[in-house]
DNA sequence: ATGTAAATCACCCGAAAGGATGAGCCCAAA
DNA sequence: TTTGGGCTCATCCTTTCGGGTGATTTACAT
């Protein structure tokens, strides 16, 4: 976290430095004519670069900090029970990570294929899943399956 | 390629909207005390925003490799040659494993979607998997991904 | 120089998956 | 007894996947 504040700071410090040398320019350019559109022009310039100089590095921390996984463990069942997924969707779930086809876990669960397949858009509201390798992907951060 | 140019064309047209709106803006405010302040502000306001966004997005070409979250530690190489994997194919491996769609994969990498195909198909012969899920299965079996 | 492997892209076609919606059954709790 | 949740099944429609085949380019080694 330090390291995140740090370059909070570090930002800020950069961008007050931006408006003060921006500044300077206006009152240099106060005769020039369209001053306006120039000064404008320069700040959504100046402030592009700087918003995507910020987006980059901001992403990389982003993506710096997400390995770290603190996750405290929690009972699956408890989980199961905030999102709201029901026993049989999460047998559904378990047979979807195991790889399984649609036609293959109805068959293993003796109903129909419409059957799994509402199931399964069901667990996808409550995952918040577009596809089943999303919800995989979810359910195993979430601790849900191995 | 397709979605390389219709992002490009998304890009100037959403620039474009902010422009006109900038304008719209300036001229209603064209009353208001201080009007080159706030213009200016409002300007360096939507464009950092807009810097970010594209900071974030458009960038990615930057990483050929994939991003730190992806592989943080080394897979077993071993593995990989014995079942003939190329970096590539285990590059898209990945981005399966993560739960993307192959579009997805494809804007991510670079590619054409039928390139994405093509190293999914191989893949799939290459761990003896039908399904996306399977593969993944078999991977995280393997060793090949946490 | 020539063969080989990797990476790229294309087209076609069928199968699987996913979204939206409606409906029936059963059981337990209010 | 009514109500709601869980489970089941269906239909229609669109999107995504996957298989098959062939082609080009680049790089590397023979």
């Amino acid at each position: 976290m330090k390291r995140f504040w740090s370059n909070i700071a570090l930002y800020g410090l950069s961008l007050g430095l931006l408006l003060v040398s921006l500044q300077f320019f206006r009152y240099k350019w106060i005769f020039v004519r369209n001053q306006t559109e120039w000064y404008a022009g320069a700040v959504a310039l100046v402030f592009c670069i700087a918003g995507i100089w910020l987006g980059t590095h901001w992403k990389q921390q982003r993506f710096k900090t997400l390995p770290v996984e603190s996750n405290p463990i929690q009972p699956p069942s408890k989980i199961l029970e905030q999102l709201g997924i029901t026993p049989r969707e999460f047998e559904v779930l378990q047979l979807i990570a195991q790889g399984h086809s649609n036609q293959e876990i109805a068959d293993q669960l003796y109903v129909s294929l419409n059957t799994i397949k509402t199931h399964i858009s069901n667990l996808f509201s409550k995952l918040d899943a577009d596809r089943r390798t999303q919800a995989i992907k979810k359910a195993k951060t979430l601790g849900l399956i191995p």
